[in-house]
DNA sequence: GGAATGACCGTGA
DNA sequence: CTCACGGCCATTC
């Protein structure tokens, strides 16, 4: 059942504090059962009423249809961006944000 | 059945 | 720091 993975993924993202980030690899290994690739899928299917812009790629960019109203959002809600890039080192979720309390 | 595509990642030159 | 390669998983042709 691929709708379980689809849902923790989900849930992830969703659980991602307001001003943090996470990566797509981030996710997938706090998911565990998912890799990159298959978040990004998720987020592209059903990601419509997630916190998306709060995920990013390994090196704080986003994807080229994505970049406008993902920085737009990010600094809206005090993310800071530099050069393109979020800067991951001030904003990334600690690994295990989602059991963590 | 195989090849190409995509909201990707880690490693090594 | 940047660029190139192989690996990754699921969908689509």
């Amino acid at each position: 059942m691929d709708e379980a993975r689809h849902e923790r993924i989900r849930a992830a993202i969703a659980a991602i504090p307001e001003g943090s980030v996470a990566t797509y690899g981030q996710i997938a290994t706090e998911v565990g059962e998912a890799s990159a690739r298959l978040v990004g899928r998720v987020l592209r299917e059903d990601g419509a009423d997630l916190p998306w812009h709060r995920v990013l790629r390994a090196d704080g960019s986003s994807a080229p249809q994505l970049v406008d109203e993902q920085h737009q959002r990010l600094r809206a809600e005090g993310v800071e961006i530099r050069d393109g890039r979020v800067v991951l080192a001030d904003h990334r979720v600690a690994s295990g944000w989602i059991s963590e309390r």
